[in-house]
DNA sequence: CTAACATCTGAATACCTGTTCATATGAATA
DNA sequence: TATTCATATGAACAGGTATTCAGATGTTAG
């Protein structure tokens, strides 16, 4: 054990971190994005228990028909709901497993408000 | 027309979804939509190791000083991020367990490359 | 067939957001 | 003090986005 070894010659501070591949930033980014509007984390929330119909969804998160379409036709192009379409319905479901967990995760998070911080410092 | 008022009980189809919270979901909505953007997605990807400087930071993710600035702002106003200034120079930190979390969560999964799906836009 | 129904869609609108540019602030240095 | 350095800031512009409205599909019932 002594000084730490740098393989390619670190003499102090350098800027060494790993940014993840462009690709893999866009999609973390795109991912996020999806689930940062209010009207698709209700959507989606609903979604977590049980598929459901684009009319009863628009009456769950209190929103129109015609919006809770729109957010999901964006869901779907996305992979991140399925859609089942029974004559004249459409039955939506979750379909991503990655989502699923993140969602619930910022969910537990926020709604066990977990003392991590609450107050902060003052900045502005 | 006159549609047939319910108080609120479920007669026929049960369309009992617990959506939390409005302030659980804008808090939701919130803190992904920090999460959404590729350029906020490098910066705290790069304070997920360790604590840098403005400089360095704007090296590390290819951005302008400025812009990283401007993030490194909204961030803070958001409690993501801490500032510890040192002389003229500002040392950032990551200083939210949960943006961390997420954050590690959705690059596991993307980086991992864990075949749910993978890319493609073909929905219209 | 026609009518009612469930969902989808495009266009328009209003709002939000991220970057750049120029400049300001404040601290170290000469 | 004057200058250089590190960061912060405001205004403005460009691009994106969520909602609404009106209408279009496609489906079932009468």
């Amino acid at each position: 054990m002594g000084a730490p070894q740098e393989p390619d010659g670190d003499d102090g501070q350098h800027i060494r971190v790993e940014i993840p591949a462009e690709e893999s930033v866009l999609q973390v980014a795109d991912v996020f994005s999806l689930l940062g509007d209010p009207a698709r984390v209700r959507i989606l929330t609903a979604l977590l228990n049980e598929r459901m119909r684009v009319r009863d969804l628009a009456a769950t998160v209190g929103s129109s028909e015609s919006a809770v379409s729109h957010a999901l036709r964006l869901l779907r192009a996305h992979h991140v709901v399925r859609v089942h379409r029974v004559g004249r319905e459409a039955h939506y479901e979750l379909h991503d497993a990655h989502v699923r967990a993140l969602l619930q995760l910022a969910l537990d998070h926020v709604t066990h408000a977990n003392p991590i911080h609450v107050l902060g410092e003052s900045d502005h």
